[in-house]
RNA sequence: GGGUGUUUAGCUCAGUUGGCUAGAGCGCUUCCCUUACAAGGAAGAGGUCAUCGGUUCGAGUCCGGUAACGCCCACCA
């Protein structure tokens, strides 16, 4: 083995070979329990960045355990062809040769797409196994395929049919970069400041004006009504008349609705049907007509008259210019709102008038928020189910229909002839209707999140009853950042209860984002993106793992720090020389790959064991309740502080005694194998590479998990670490050399000091000890105590009196401060009253131990001459 | 406007049924190349846990108010 751990040649090393062992495959376990995880699929054509590492470190985390432990556990993994995301990315890609996807037509175009994905989706499959993630490649999914398409259309057909998928006209959110329709959700707000003009309407008959508000000026063209409150009495004689509207002079009413808010603005408002919710809703109410004037290019269309053909911002300046000659506008005022975008290219969006298809969601709202109010599926952290219950509670129409040609086309047909629609999985031969018209298929595709909310099931092979799905459906776990809760795990939840009468998951793990180190977003445009394969590339995958899971406190999000991550890297070198430690006393290939703990082991053995056991117990208490930074650092401090720097260096002493050294070698063994086993989930590489060293045959991916040993640890284990401490530390307070051995009377009057401790002491505190009790004469001495037990130091030739005295003030100064506390929560009667008795007996017994130690301090100080 | 999160060591963060002498990594100081590891070892300095008030024998931890920053949602014409 090299002295120092190279990640990079481990970590090109393993991959197949796991997988050429079928590790991966639940069927390796085939007595197992099932237990089952679906990838939250990523983008076919875009790349992994550092969310996916930390999302899919965290199930690896989860599967990698639950295997070891016996179950047949399945990760599926797969990709989602996300419609708008990668038809823009082609498109862009065309663009650079001057191309639109209407000049290659609809079928050129997606085939292009297709050859997209070949060459993308293998690239995301390279860099999850670069990363290690122990997905079973056998089931991969695409949302694309046939089986998740028929799912997709059966779906569609079934909602149709029983009313729960509609087509009607409904104000949308259009993209007029993108040319599609938006839901609510692909729409980003962002505060903006904007100007709200207050436009003076005249009423047609002379009597007089009303003034309304608007931040959209240009949308006026449109107007086919001004609405107040009918309870505002501003307004109370307005009502029924008509106004004339500047520029284009048409003459529409006023009507009174409920809708309008008497705050705002001057509570009168403009009503333009056609490009705004609210004002749709009032159109709806009041029998208005809607006028679209603004077209997909967001362009004024003819009915904007001598507007037409300007861009929406153009008109909204040529507008307010051609009012404020007119004398209409009566002010202009700064304005803080918030204005839509396009989330996937910023555009503006524009609210539209539109003929749309929609998924009525009301009926299925209760249904989904159910699994989680009664426990049959919950949130961790609880507190996002907060944030589900109440965005489900809002919910409104869904908006289905993209336009666009990427993605799922729905499956419905219209006749020429009689106009009937048809909506069907299979191509209709005729029209249902009137059958002899000729029929043509809608021309929009479907929402992506159409077909991803079907993926914990249509990956099974759902609608077929397929043995996977029976046997892994519904899934254990759903691992998921914050930001797609609403995207998809809401909509996972609506249509797994509708179509399987389940809650499609137990348990929905929630993490973070992960942040640069300043806090902030990373993105591309600022520049501070870390490409998880770049850090691989210089720190290992295992580093960036650890490192993730480290900070992955649930819910949070997590700030990046390189510097984290080259911890992570030199805890697996750490790791790595533990083992070159190991295997220097220990055969390699010699340790077995499960149980081997020393029926009689030396006491340092039967100390690391007992915690070793301790450590096992609580990392998978922590692990089953999702809690992975409080897991891995448990873990990694146990590793380093316990077993690195106690145990191996206890071992040393140990190994040196040819009657301990047997069970010394064992436990070495065992412990180190217990810790890779344990790590693995975490870091896989560096693990399967050691467990290779170690243990020779089999794999640590395919091993069983470890349980305790059930060893307890030997009495005097912490007074010798707290005495051999001591010893260090007088040593450094006094500037005295690590090397040079100091001599030391022992008083033990309980006998706590056994031979190995004797030994131990003598080694790690570098002490030459006689342990005959107190000298005789204390005087010329110094003292370092735990518990009983004393260490009388001899200070002639070795430390100058005068520089020993402050050490000894500062000692009791401590212990003072401590001991004070102790007493005063002792004195306070209310304290031994209410508090638990062992609290009282803990402060008793401090107060014992302190006073103990402080009188002995006390002696110390007058004894030193 | 509604909701929600954060505020703990110089920096980035843990701290889940209230018992903490408040931890980790990095940084800092001192000593040590002790044959697993200098990507290391030993020892140490550094915190009125944002703030005010309350509950409690006891509060970083629970409750209420305030401030700053952040995020999400909203038919803010």
């Amino acid at each position: 083995m090299e002295a120092s751990y190279d990640p990079q040649a481990v970590e090109s090393r393993w991959y197949q070979v796991w997988e050429d062992a079928g590790v991966f495959k639940p069927e390796i376990n085939p007595d197992g329990e099932p237990f089952s995880i679906v990838i939250p699929p990523p983008n076919v054509t875009g790349v992994l960045h550092i969310g996916h590492a930390l999302n899919m470190s965290i199930q690896d985390v989860i599967i990698r355990r639950k295997r070891m432990q016996g179950y047949a556990a399945l990760w599926l993994p797969g990709t989602d062809h996300a419609g708008i995301a990668t038809q823009n990315v082609v498109e862009r890609d065309l663009a650079k040769e001057g191309l639109s996807r209407h000049d290659l037509g609809r079928e050129q175009f997606i085939e292009q797409v297709w050859s997209w994905k070949a060459k993308h989706g293998d690239r995301i499959k390279e860099q999850v196994r670069r990363l290690g993630f122990s997905t079973d490649w056998s089931r991969e999914r695409f949302t694309l395929d046939d089986g998740l398409s028929d799912a997709v259309g059966h779906v569609f057909v079934e909602l149709y049919n029983q009313g729960l998928i509609y087509r009607g006209e409904r104000i949308i959110n259009w993209c007029p970069r993108c040319h599609t329709a938006l839901s609510e959700i692909e729409v980003e707000h962002e505060n903006e400041v904007g100007e709200l003009t207050h436009i003076r309407y005249d009423f047609t008959d002379g009597s007089g004006s009303v003034v309304v508000a608007t931040t959209r000026p240009e949308t006026m063209l449109g107007d086919t009504a001004v609405a107040v409150h009918p309870d505002d009495d501003r307004y109370k004689d307005v009502t029924g008349k008509t106004v004339t509207i500047p520029l284009i002079g048409r003459e529409v009413p006023v009507v009174a609705d409920v809708g309008v808010e008497l705050e705002f603005g001057t509570g009168a408002v403009k009503v333009t049907p056609a490009h705004d919710a609210l004002d749709f809703e009032i159109s709806q109410r009041h029998n208005l007509p809607a006028i679209k004037v603004i077209d997909t290019e967001a362009n004024i269309t003819e009915a904007g008259g001598e507007f037409f053909g300007q861009d929406r911002f153009e008109a909204r300046e040529a507008i307010h210019h051609a009012l404020k000659k007119q004398g209409y506008i009566v002010e202009v005022e700064d304005h803080h709102h918030s204005v839509g975008h396009c989330s996937r290219c910023g555009t503006v969006v524009e609210p539209m008038l539109s003929l749309q298809w929609f998924v009525k969601v009301e009926p299925m709202i209760e249904p989904s928020v159910a699994p989680i109010k009664d426990g049959r599926a919950r949130f961790v952290p609880q507190r996002w189910e907060n944030n589900y219950f109440r965005w489900m509670e809002n919910l409104r129409d869904w908006c289905i229909s993209r336009q666009l040609w990427w993605g799922h086309r729905i499956p419905a047909w219209y006749c020429d002839a009689c106009d009937e629609t048809i909506v069907s999985v299979e191509e209709p031969a005729a029209c249902t209707s009137c059958g002899h018209g000729s029929l043509r298929q809608e021309q929009d595709v479907l929402d992506t999140w159409f077909s991803s909310q079907l993926w914990p099931f249509s990956t099974m092979g759902w609608p077929e009853e397929t043995e996977d799905l029976a046997k892994y459906y519904p899934t254990d776990v759903l691992v998921t950042a914050y930001d797609i809760i609403y995207f998809w795990v809401a909509r996972m939840m609506m249509m797994g209860v509708h179509f399987t009468d389940t809650a499609p998951f137990q348990d929905i793990v929630i993490h973070g984002l992960v942040r640069d180190a300043d806090g902030r977003k990373m993105s591309k445009s600022t520049g501070n993106a870390i490409d998880p394969f770049d850090i691989a590339d210089e720190y290992g995958a295992d580093a960036l793992r650890l490192a993730l899971l480290q900070s992955a406190a649930p819910g949070h999000d997590i700030p990046l720090n390189i510097e984290w991550i080259d911890a992570a890297r030199r805890f697996g070198n750490k790791v790595w020389n533990a083992v070159r430690f190991t295997l220097n006393h220990v055969e390699a290939g010699s340790v077995p790959a499960a149980g081997g703990y020393p029926t009689e082991p030396g006491p340092a053995d039967a100390w690391i064991l007992s915690r070793l056991g301790e450590i096992i117990t609580e990392y998978d208490r922590l692990l089953d309740e999702y809690r992975f930074s409080d897991a891995v650092g448990l873990l990694y401090n146990f590793a380093w502080s316990e077993v690195f720097d106690w145990y191996l260096e206890m071992a040393k002493t140990s190994l040196r005694d040819e009657a301990a050294a047997a069970t010394t070698r064992q436990t070495l063994g065992v412990v180190i194998r217990d810790l890779l086993a344990l790590f693995h989930p975490v870091i896989p590489y560096v693990t399967e590479e050691l467990w290779h060293e170690l243990v020779g045959d089999g794999l640590v991916a395919a091993a069983s998990w470890p349980i305790p040993s059930g060893n307890t640890a030997p009495t005097g284990i912490d007074e010798l670490q707290s005495l051999i401490v001591s010893l260090r530390r007088f040593r450094a307070e006094h500037g005295l050399s690590p090397k040079r051995s100091i001599d030391v009377l022992i008083d033990d009057p309980d006998a706590t000091a056994a031979p190995w401790w004797q030994d131990q002491f003598t080694a790690l505190a570098n002490v030459d000890a006689v342990y005959d009790g107190p000298p005789a004469a204390v005087a010329g001495h110094t003292r370092v105590t735990a518990g009983k037990i004393q260490a009388f130091i001899p200070l002639a030739g070795l430390v100058d009196v005068e520089a020993e005295r402050p050490r000894l003030q500062k000692a009791i100064a401590e212990s003072e401060k401590m001991l004070e506390r102790s007493q005063a929560k002792l004195d306070n009667p209310n304290f031994a009253d209410r508090a638990p008795a062992e609290v009282v007996a803990g402060e008793e017994q401090r107060v014992t131990e302190m006073s103990a130690k402080l009188e002995k301090l006390r002696t110390q100080l007058a004894e030193l001459v």
